[in-house]
DNA sequence: GCGACAG
DNA sequence: ATCTTGTCGC
């Protein structure tokens, strides 16, 4: 019933965020030890997570897909309170400790360890090459990337109209990231890898879990778990229902 | 100094 | 992220 919004040791401040991206983005490992895209039997987690900053709550999902099918294999949520502004750049640390928890649930139901963690955000792509894919993963050991819908600060020329077109993300010279056209004709998605996957391998699970809408499906299911978390925890609230009080799954 | 800025 | 109807198209 009880759910911690700020774990003990949470930053408070924006200093102090920054302060601790400083100190994690020194474990990042840029080497791939990421599975085979598409591999059957390999376990991809979809991660996302949806706000009522009116009551001050979020509802964080985790949801497992086997990559291969694309089937959904477990699904968890976790509710709580927002653990810290909005602040361009400092993402991670509104979403974390939510996401964390969604996964610890997810990990418990399904008995299974995850072989890649698909964020919506960034990873590399970060002013500080540190955003929420990027912190995820170096929490928790597990290959990770971010799969975002707008290319934030940074720039890129157009890809190719083809589905697997890809042009570098650019900052400045240093390549943080790819624009990737997951849909012939379709506005493309912005990739980075988090920790220990490459940039080359982060498009190709992208584009493996992109095989008929422009967002990866772990990412198209999360939203959609999560979104639904919120509106029943929501309604919940408003009908004084306790068992919406606390977590759920 | 001002605006822009993942979700 | 969220506020929001209908509409065009596969």
């Amino acid at each position: 019933m009880n759910t911690p919004s700020r774990p003990a040791g949470w930053p408070r401040t924006e200093a102090e965020a920054l302060a601790v991206q400083d100190e994690l983005r020194l474990r990042v490992d840029g080497t791939d030890h990421s599975p085979e895209p598409g591999a059957s039997g390999t376990v991809v987690v979809g991660l996302d997570v949806a706000y009522d900053d009116e009551r001050d709550m979020v509802a964080a999902a985790a949801v497992a897909l086997d990559a291969h099918s694309l089937d959904v294999l477990a699904r968890a949520t976790a509710f709580g309170r927002v653990a810290f502004p909005y602040v361009p750049g400092l993402l991670a640390f509104r979403e974390i400790p939510a996401l964390l928890e969604a996964l610890d649930s997810l990990r418990e139901k399904s008995g299974r360890e995850p072989g890649l963690l698909v964020c919506d955000g960034y990873g590399r792509a970060h002013p500080r090459r540190f955003g929420l894919a990027s912190h995820l993963g170096v929490l928790t050991g597990v290959p990770s990337i971010g799969v975002a819908k707008n290319p934030f600060v940074f720039t890129s020329a157009e890809p190719g109209p083809r589905r697997g077109d890809s042009a570098p993300l650019l900052d400045g010279t240093e390549e943080v990231g790819s624009a990737l056209r997951t849909q012939d004709g379709v506005k493309p998605v912005y990739v980075s890898s988090g920790h220990r996957v490459s940039l080359q391998a982060a498009r190709a699970h992208t584009l493996s879990l992109a095989r008929r809408y422009r967002l990866p499906e772990t990412t198209r299911c999360a939203d959609a778990l999560c979104r639904a978390a919120l509106r029943e925890a929501v309604q919940g609230e408003v009908r004084g229902d306790a068992a919406y009080g606390g977590k759920q799954s």
